[in-house]
This record gives structure tokens, C-alpha cells and sequence, in this order.
DNA sequence: TTGAAAAATGCAATAACCTGCATTTGCATA
DNA sequence: TATGCAAATGCAGGTTATTGCATTTTTCAA
């Protein structure tokens, strides 16, 4: 579904945009909404305040919040949804038809998904129940998702049955979420999460590392892989970019 | 003989016409179809709300939407919410510390999930990401995931895997999602989700069945499970209710 | 504590709505 | 074909909804 020109945009129809947006990355500030449906921010506001009533959202001070799930708590903290559209936008140049995919969780792999066009056919394997349910809106896609305990703090499975599940897997393509990112390679911060990943990277012929730019130059304490192990760096910058020159010719390449 | 445009449209026609625009768009406004059709907008206005009656779109101010478009990925719009919130609650007395538990999905499951204490101390296996997610939200639950391939309809992990790693499981308490509930007993309408779910009751020791009155008295064409080996019966409705009188003795407990 | 941003409140302009009512139209029947 | 009648339509008017702006109040963080 196109966001397209919002001239005449109804109520309800920018009501359901802006749970969309919600939906989408857990919070919405009054301010960008205003500017990105073109109405006044009295106007969002009022809305805000009619869907807090109808239980649909959880108004706060500034903005508001996704009622469901917020997990958004220990993942980043300068939260950028435009950033992440660019990033998911060239990631889609990666996925063709008939692919089998292997992604772990997060707030720019949701985006991803969300983005992925209807007539996509192709094979998901995900550790994520959140972006299960996102990639089972689209039809044509089979999702199979891989179970485990699941981790309390990045709400996706983990442990020894899913490291086991993935070695049974070959993947044309493995997108990772990213945390931790230098010219040490990808690293992440939980014992159990690494497991996983390090075993999703061993499982597909190429490693899609989709990050903010904020997130480059970011090592945590435990490694997952090699840069010389990612073949796609994606962040929302232009290619040349004098923030990415330091990892030219170590990843294969840089969108 | 006469070509005639666009002028003259009879009634019936005219709303088909409507139809057709917003099966098409997702959407009209007044003023649009008040141009195109060449009647007054007062006329269109009359169209949508006969439309609107028969609950063939839904009428806003400006236009109409199309009745598909608010999709429900994460809405709280339950349908029957009051009488699951009582069900949920009359099931919270069967879960103590300690516990482990095994549950499939469903919008009832979901309002179980969301009214446990903060302070409850169990495990839960659950084929269902939402309910996964849900669940996690509670800190003291160990959340454990079955994976498998998702099913489309239901969201829930169906499939060979999910079935082998229930039989791994000794759980003592099922709680399980029902769609068809008669005097033969717990039925379904998805092969792939009837094996799982008959998978679910093998592998625990008590049997919980939370359903709406509603569905009572259905039955669909594949079985899950006989009544006598359901353990309990929840509904909205009073134990001793006449509803409820043909299960009196047949399932354990009737709450 | 203070100052800036956000929210609430009141108000006005515009567009959309509704209600009768008069006129026209479609259609069945004489 | 003519005719009668109910339904459909357009129009006038008064009412309500939506929105943006100005002003005051509240909130939040330094």
C-alpha cells in the first residue's frame, strides 16, 4: 500500500494512517505527523485524542505510543523512522522472486517487511514472531518461523533448538539486525542472541547488515561475524558517503 | 438509436458505479462522484448512506471507505470483547506458580494472556506469535515458542516440527482455542491445525477449553478431541445456565 | 525556578449534512 | 398512448462537523 499525495486525505482515512505509523515504529511525535499529512498539529492532536479514547493508542506528552507492543526500550534510543524507510526501500533491491530468506527481529527489519511488495513469492525464515505476523500479511510469501525461548529483551527466539533448526537451513539471504558495527565486524551485546546469529550467517550464501548510520562505529562485547562476512552494507546514506569510506573494499558492497 | 454517456444512470446503477470506485480506490469523496456521475451531491449523499445500511462501505465525512480497509493486524477491536474479559478471568483460577502450560491462539487466549498477574511464575509453550509476544510482556514467564510454518488464516505454527516438539512436552495444563464445540466434542475446519491441536491435548494432563457461548452447539468437519477428555469448560456464561445443561457431567468442570 | 514546547480552550470560516418540499422521472396499468 | 403514483431528485434553509488560528494553561526539562 502507497502512501500517496495526501491532498484530500478523509478523517478516518488519516486516522488509520497514523495508527499505521504507530503500528509501524512504536511512536509518533505530533510534529512530524503534522508535517507529513499536511494538517495543522491541532488537528493531529485532536485525532491523537480520539484514538487514545477509543483504546487504540496511548497518548503521552509530544506524540503517542503503540498500545501493543513497546519494545523499543533497550533496542535504540535516537528513534529515526525516516532513515529506516530509506534502508528498507534498498534492501528491497536485494529480494527477487522465489528466494529463501532468513531474518532475524527489529525495528528496520519490521520496516522491511512492511515495505515488501504484494506480489512477492518467496520463503521467510524468521526467529521474530513480530515480523511473522508482518510478513503473513502478504500473500504470497511462506513464513516459517523458528521457535525457542523466547528472549524477554529482544523478543525473538533463541537457544540451542533454533541454533540447531538454522543448521538445517540454506538461505539465498540472511538480513540481520544489527546492534553493534565497526571495522571489527558485526557485534552484539546478549550470549544467546550471538549464538543465533553467528549460526543464521553461517546458514546463507550472502549477509545483509540493514543499519542506521548512527549505529556504524558501534562494537559491542560479543563478535557475530567478520565484516569480510557481510556482503551488504545498507545504511540510509548515499554509497560514498565519507562515514562508510572506512568500510570500502572490506564488505562487498555498500547501498 | 441513441448513445447516451454517462447521463441517466438508473439508481441501482449509479451505486454499483460507487462500488466499483471504491472497491477500486479505497476510497470516494462526495464531491467527486457528484462530478462524475453528474448528480448532486446531495443525491450521492443519499447513495452512501443506503450504501452504508446495508453495510456495503462505510460512510464518512466527505466520502465513504471501503469496508476491507482497516485491517486488524494488531487491533483491539475483539469481537465479543466483554464476554472473553469474563472468560479470561474465570480461567485465571486455573493457573498457579510453577505451572506449565500449553496454548494455541485466538482472540480469547489473547485476553487470557493480557489478565495475568505481573507476579505469575510459569511456563508457557505456545504456537502462536501474538500470544508469545503477549505473554513476554509479563516478566516473570518463561516464553516458549513453537516454530514451524505459519499458517495464513490463523497465525498460528502448524506442521511436522511443531507436532514432534509438542510430543517432547508434558504440560499441565492445555488451554486451547476452540472454533467448534458440541456434544461430539472440540472440532476445527484446517487439517494442519486439528493435528497440532490434537498433538496439544495428548501432550498435557488437563484440558482447558474458553469459548464464547456463541460457538457452542457448532461443529465443524474435522475432530480435535472427545468432550470427556475436556477438563474444563469456560464460557461467559453461568455454570449452571441452560445453555450449558447437555455438558453437565460429560466435560470435568464447567466454570 | 524559569522558559520553551505542548496541550487545552474558545472562536470563526468553511464544507458537509440533514430536512422538508416542489418537481421530475420511471414504470405499471388502464 | 395516456395516466396515476410512488420513488427519485434537486434545491433552499438551517444545523453540525471539521479545521486552523489565537490565547491561555499545563508540562517538562534544564
Amino acid at each position: 500500500m502507497v502512501l500517496t499525495e495526501n491532498k484530500n486525505l478523509l478523517k478516518k482515512e488519516r486516522q488509520l494512517q497514523i495508527i499505521r505509523q504507530i503500528n509501524l515504529h512504536n511512536k509518533v511525535l505530533s510534529s512530524d505527523l503534522s508535517l507529513e499529512l499536511n494538517v495543522s498539529e491541532d488537528t493531529i492532536r485532536r485525532d491523537l485524542n480520539e484514538l487514545a479514547l477509543e483504546d487504540k493508542i496511548i497518548k503521552v506528552h509530544g506524540g503517542a505510543l503503540s498500545k501493543s507492543f513497546n519494545f523499543t526500550a533497550t533496542q535504540e534510543e535516537t528513534y529515526s523512522f525516516e532513515e529506516k524507510q530509506i534502508i528498507a526501500r534498498k534492501t528491497l533491491s536485494l529480494i527477487k522472486d522465489g528466494m529463501t530468506i532468513l531474518t532475524s527481529g527489529g525495528t528496520t527489519i519490521r520496516a522491511i517487511a512492511n515495505l515488501l511488495p504484494e506480489t512477492l513469492n518467496a520463503t521467510f525464515f524468521t526467529i521474530s514472531p513480530l515480523i511473522a505476523l508482518e510478513l503473513s500479511e502478504h500473500p504470497n510469501i511462506e513464513v516459517i518461523l523458528l521457535g525457542g525461548k523466547l528472549s524477554n529483551s529482544s523478543k525473538i527466539s533463541v537457544g540451542g533448538d533454533v541454533v540447531a533448526k538454522i543448521q538445517e537451513i540454506k538461505a539465498d539471504l540472511c538480513i540481520l539486525g544489527i546492534n553493534g558495527f565497526d571495522n571489527e565486524g558485526i557485534s552484539d551485546s546478549d550470549y544467546e542472541v550471538v549464538q543465533v546469529k553467528k549460526a543464521m550467517v553461517r546458514a546463507s550464501k550472502q549477509v545483509a547488515a540493514p543499519t542506521i548510520s548512527e549505529k556504524l562505529n558501534s562494537s559491542l562485547r560479543l563478535k557475530v561475524c567478520e565484516l569480510s562476512e557481510v556482503d551488504f552494507l545498507i545504511t540510509e546514506l548515499a554509497p560514498n558517503h565519507q562515514s562508510l569510506e572506512m568500510f570500502q573494499g572490506v564488505v562487498r558492497v555498500i547501498l
